[in-house]
This record gives C-alpha cells, sequence and structure tokens, in this order.
DNA sequence: TGAAAGGTCAACCGTTTGGTTGAATAAGGG
DNA sequence: CCCTTATTCAACCAAACGGTTGACCTTTCA
C-alpha cells in the first residue's frame, strides 16, 4: 500500500527525521553514517529511518552488511500538493529553503 | 512565538485536522458547525481546534458566544518552502488536489 | 430571572511515540 | 575460526496523543 498523508505528515513533524533528511539531500547514507551527528543511540536512528521508509520518503538497500539510505522525494508530492491546496505560494523559492536549511542545521547539531 | 515546523506537521499529520482545514477552506465555520459532521465529542473537536490554532493554521474569534474559526493559510507556507526544497515539484496543481480534496472527505465522512 | 446554547476545563483512559539497554543476527577481515 | 562491524530485535519506560464524560462558565433571549 502507498504510503498516507497521515504517515507522511507525522514522519515530517519529528526534527530528528527531518533532519536526517536533509542529510540525505546531499548523499546516499549507511545507517550508522545517519547516526553519527546525533547523540541519541543507533537504534533510535534505526526506528527513525524505518519510519521515514514507511512513509515512503527513503529507500532503503542492503549491500553486504551495509544498509544504505536514499532520499525519495517523490513521497513529498502528494503531501505537498495537498498543501499548496490551500496557500498558492510562490513557486519554489530555494533561497528560503536554504535559510530553513541553515536554521534546521544549526538548531539540532549544536 | 511563531509555530515550528514541528507543530505543523504535527497538526497535519491527523486526519480529522485536516478535514477540518478543508471544510475552512470553504468557510468560517463556529466550533459547533465544525464538530457536526464529525461523530466524536464536541471536546475532542475543541481539542483539535486548539491544535490548529497553536500551529498558526487557523485563527479564533470570539464574537458573542459563539467563537468563529477561520482558516490561515500562510502558516503553511513556511512547511511549504521547506518540502519543496526535496523534489522541485511542479508548479500548483489544482487538479490534483480536487482529487485529493474528494478522496479525503468521501474517507473521513463516509 | 432562568433556561438553553456555545465552548472549555479537568480528570481519566488506552494507545502510540521516542527513547533506552542488552542480546541477537549477519557479513567481512585477519 | 574468531573478532569486529553493521544493524535489528525485544523488553521496557515515561510522556504525549486522541478520545471520553461531566461539571463549569458565558452569552442570549423569552
Amino acid at each position: 500500500m502507498e504510503p498516507s498523508l497521515d504517515t507522511v505528515f507525522a514522519a515530517l513533524a519529528d526534527p530528528t527525521r527531518r533532519a536526517i533528511l536533509t542529510m540525505l539531500l546531499e548523499d546516499d547514507m549507511a545507517v550508522t553514517d545517519v547516526a553519527e551527528p546525533f547523540e541519541i543511540s543507533l537504534a533510535a536512528i534505526s526506528k527513525h529511518l524505518t519510519i521515514l521508509a514507511a512513509a515512503g520518503l527513503i529507500a532503503q538497500e542492503k549491500r553486504g552488511r551495509v544498509k544504505w539510505c536514499k532520499l525519495e522525494p517523490d513521497a513529498l508530492k502528494a503531501a505537498s500538493v495537498w498543501m499548496q491546496g490551500f496557500g498558492q505560494f510562490e513557486p519554489v523559492n530555494l533561497d528560503a529553503f536554504e535559510a530553513f536549511l541553515e536554521q534546521e542545521l544549526g538548531e539540532d547539531h549544536a
């Protein structure tokens, strides 16, 4: 079954999970490497990744003993479409997005 | 303090709350009228509205004994900007949005 | 004045969430 | 073969969530 708006929005509601998505924007990563910048346990990160995968926001592929995590940006499409119905916001504003990235990274990894 | 991405996404993660927002897209409504289509208690709806207000997604104004609820679509802007950074989705697709509305209304009020 | 309407508050309840720890499983490397 | 690395599993915990009910406050209006 394809992920619902419920699971997508719920996945995005956690700052750790949003930070993970932001990291994956740079490159695919192994679970251990995803966990490295955070102060919580590896098991906790593993759970977050499971939630992100259930929401369709990432894909996980096991190669050898390493499980690679890859961003799946299309999963955001349905949620984005839903939201845009309310606001008619100006089309993609990457400057504002960069500002958010800096703010979030500053908050979470301080 | 302005609402965080946390509170906005968490507010959007509940189908009842999304249905309420959709209803308010039509027109401003009193709390009792918001509650009418749902099968849960008025108190529960009142809590949902408090959460939506805390997220900045609606504004509530009391006139007489009636509390009016009004959509505040700008609150979606920050979240929308955040999401767009991932996908570069095509600009506003209202057809897709209409389809989602029908699906959600069909699910929640069946 | 007093009853009805509109909402919220407070206490409670079961379930989910986000975290922990320690053990278990699986795959390389020497 | 054994040790280490990579990751998940299982049990547990406190806090938050979504819901209920009943009491409560305020406004309207006959």
